[in-house]
DNA sequence: GCAGCCTACATTTTT
DNA sequence: TGTAGGCTGC
């Protein structure tokens, strides 16, 4: 068992302690990966089948890797772990238990943008303002509401949630709440929070389920923990119920799913649930230098609510983090390439542009990094929200398997019935689904008799529809997930008509659908994939995301999400768009006023990095194709000082004329420097006229004085009446001239020292 | 039923 | 900036 000594030793102890609960405190880079695959391994090597361990992990992605590295101990044996997400593993035992809710085994995963438009009808239907009810909150409050385990039935009987949705100017809400489950039920289709919130209501109302699957699983493992909401912690809580071998591992201050009803008290009264609990602390960072733990540690220890822990590293000091002030974001993204650029320089053949992360808090930020890098030749890829999934022509091809398969499929209907057009319009496809409403028929009853339910000359071609569909059903009982995508795609006329689409756009189309069939053609040749029906396919599919997608290797530089960041590292991280109300976003302060989860999300975007770490803000930015000043993310002032380096002028000069050196891409970084030299480095207005960055309250707090003369982009000059610091928390209480009032300031980044 | 034009509106994160 | 939905005219 050599694996173990190379383990530290509170790894170790997380490692062989097997029997009861354990929670195991995983600070960034910690090697916590590690920890579950030889836990597993150790555990497997100690006569435990892998059928009787449950490991859930957040992502397919974490999954997977994990899968191939106990694969690597313990040989093929680890396939028949129980190893996924959530949401892959409980699907896979609802498919097996479906009958007993009422479901059948074949039942369609919505995605969210199923549901939304499932919504969007259904509040049309009811003729609410769509204004009022905007599909996006009415499907928050539903998703908030089954994530904490309220059905729509307790929703309805608790005045609490009708007093709310009152005050909300949404009294109908919980009539949509119910509405849309039956619909969803009668389309035989769970959305993502169903697949949660049904085997809670599985293992509630049938013992027997959850007696096999206690006594089946005598191991229960959770990665991520501090992102598991109510749901599926009372699923993992219930399963380990009667073994008691419970291990979670994470780490509170990587908590950064609260939309999703992530709840950071799972992990914070853990030991409330289990007074035996066990607890380990891995604290010893192997990831980054010192600077960038002490950097990330003096950031985190602004938050409150966290678990006592201290993360420190025996790695070298390394250099400084770098910050790079830019005029606008397009500058923003040439200073970053440039910069890149030059690391590479500077670190010979041993850096390459796999060692590099962009990281940002909205995917929209991506463009102006894509432009600078394509500009430089620097080769990138964007991990992106579900771009291939996402297409049109994509989603078509997948409505129509997912109709093939379970034609109460609401959704997938409106998508594939006049698409190729076959002469059935919008209001055709009204008629049908108030002709189901009111003959309390499914829709395809009534699309299967058309011509008796609407008549001749409307009906004539849904039936013939139904017939196409019928057809294909016949294929997939005899075939495989391949032959049968691929009948449909010809029979459907999809690919047809995608081929006589000449245009770029159309040939692109094409071949993406090409490509789909080319995936599921690899899936069906995968020995690991069983059964190979369409079925095991889709099933898959439906709970992809962009993390999933093209994880080839390439030599590239990587652009995503903070979100998307997480469990992985690179040796160079830039983290871009530190402005106030970008980062912290705007939106999550006035929704949902949680600072902590914002600076959370710093604080995993920091510890992704390895070596050296960028920071970045821009002083302009276009939003809706509106330039708009922007200041200083709160953020930066809690950087500690001291390992600040700021990119001087000069440098950001160098950084963008170093590729000229360079005899490799010499031409194309001469064509790039013309252009940057042409273009003025704001799009519009003048650079020079911009307000210094000193000038701004954030670099320097400890300036503000009781009596200080102030200025603030929106109320105009002011005041200070009053100073108040304490920690993370600082308030000023501000006298605006103009205004004649007196504001309480709790972003100093507003504010401008006269 | 459908194509094309126009306007209004939105950008947080994702299984 | 880009897209989704509404309106118009065939």
């Amino acid at each position: 068992m050599n694996y173990l000594d190379t383990l530290n030793p509170p790894q170790k102890e997380a490692v062989t302690t097997t029997q009861g609960p354990l929670m195991v405190i995983a600070g960034a880079g910690s090697g916590k990966t590690r920890v579950l695959t030889f836990k597993i391994a150790y555990l497997m090597e100690h006569g435990i089948e892998p059928f009787n361990i449950l490991a859930l992990t957040f992502t397919n992605k974490a999954a997977k890797e994990m899968r191939n590295r106990i694969e690597k101990i313990v040989g093929t044996e680890a396939r028949n772990l129980w190893m996924g997400t959530f949401h892959s593993v409980f699907a896979k035992i609802l498919r097996f238990e479906a009958e007993k809710l009422g479901y059948t085994s074949n039942f369609t995963i919505y995605d969210t943008e199923d549901s939304l438009s499932l919504i969007k009808s259904i509040v049309k239907e009811f003729n609410l303002d769509d204004k009022v009810y905007k599909p996006n909150i009415v499907f928050s409050r539903i998703s908030g509401a089954k994530n904490r385990l309220v059905s729509w039935q307790e929703y309805n009987r608790n005045p609490v949630f009708a007093a709310e949705d009152r005050e909300q100017m949404k009294p109908e809400m919980g009539r949509l709440y119910k509405t849309y489950c039956e619909r969803c039920f009668r389309a035989n289709a769970m959305d993502f929070d169903d697949l949660l919130f049904q085997t809670n209501v599985l293992f509630r109302d049938h013992i027997d389920v959850l007696n096999k699957y206690q006594h089946k699983f005598h191991y229960v493992l959770v990665d991520e923990f501090q992102d598991t909401n109510l749901s599926q912690y009372l699923i993992t809580r219930k399963l380990a119920a009667v073994h008691q071998n419970i291990c979670v591992v994470g780490d509170d201050a990587q908590s950064i799913y609260s939309f999703r009803g992530a709840d950071i008290q799972n992990i914070l009264n853990f030991e409330k649930d289990y007074p035996d609990l066990k607890t380990v602390r891995l604290e010893q960072n192997y990831r980054s230098t010192q600077t960038i733990v002490k950097v990330a540690n003096k950031v985190i220890a602004n938050n409150k609510m966290q678990l006592r822990k201290e993360v420190w590293t025996s790695n070298d000091t390394g250099e400084p983090i770098e910050l790079i002030k830019a005029a606008t974001d397009g500058d923003e993204g040439r200073l970053v390439a440039g910069s890149i650029f030059e690391e590479k320089v500077r670190g010979g053949g041993g850096v390459s542009n796999k060692d590099f992360a962009i990281l940002y808090r909205t995917n929209s930020q991506s463009r102006s990094f894509e432009e600078a890098l394509r500009k430089m030749n620097i080769k990138y890829r964007i991990v992106a929200g579900l771009s291939f999934y996402q297409r049109k022509e994509i989603k078509d091809l997948i409505a129509y398997l997912r109709f093939t398969l379970n034609q109460n499929d609401e959704e997938a209907l409106k998508r594939i019935i006049n698409t190729p057009r076959r002469g059935i319009g919008d209001a055709t496809v009204s008629k049908i689904v108030v002709t189901a409403n009111d003959e309390k028929v499914s829709l395809w009853e009534v699309v299967c008799n058309a011509t008796k339910h609407l008549g001749a000359r409307v009906g004539k071609p849904v039936e013939e529809f139904s017939v196409l569909i019928k057809e294909f059903g016949i294929v997939e009982k005899q075939k495989d997930a391949y032959e049968t995508a691929l009948h449909v795609a010809n029979k459907s006329g999809l690919l047809k008509e995608l081929f006589d689409d000449k245009t770029v756009e159309g040939r692109a189309r094409y071949e993406n659908v090409q490509e789909l069939l080319n995936g599921i053609k690899g899936f069906v040749d995968m020995p690991s994939n069983e059964p190979k029906t369409l079925a095991t396919f889709l099933q898959q599919v439906s709970l992809l995301t962009g993390a999933d997608e093209n994880d080839n290797d390439d030599d590239k530089v990587t652009l995503m999400t903070i979100h998307a960041s997480k469990g992985l590292e690179f040796k160079y991280v830039y983290v871009v768009g530190m402005e106030e109300d970008l980062f912290p976003s705007q939106m999550m302060l006035s929704n949902r006023n949680d600072l902590e989860e914002e600076r959370r999300l710093f604080y995993v975007a920091i510890t992704r990095a390895e070596k050296k770490l960028f920071v970045s803000y821009a002083l302009q930015r276009y939003r809706f194709g509106n330039l708009r000043l922007c200041e200083p993310s709160r953020f930066l002032d809690e950087l500690d000082q001291k390992y600040i380096r700021t990119m001087k002028p000069s440098n950001i000069r160098e950084a963008i004329s170093t590729p000229q050196q360079n005899n490799l891409t010499k031409l194309a970084a001469t064509r790039t420097l013309n252009t940057v030299a042409k273009q003025p480095p704001v799009r519009s207005g003048t650079p020079t006229q911009q307000p210094e960055i000193q000038n701004f309250v954030p670099a320097r707090p400890e300036q503000l004085k009781v009596g200080q003369a102030v200025f603030h982009q929106k109320f105009g000059k002011g005041q200070i009446q009053q100073l108040d610091f304490e920690g993370a928390d600082r308030k000023a209480v501000v006298f605006f001239e103009q205004a004649g009032e007196k504001v309480l300031m709790l972003s100093f980044a507003k504010l401008m020292i006269l």
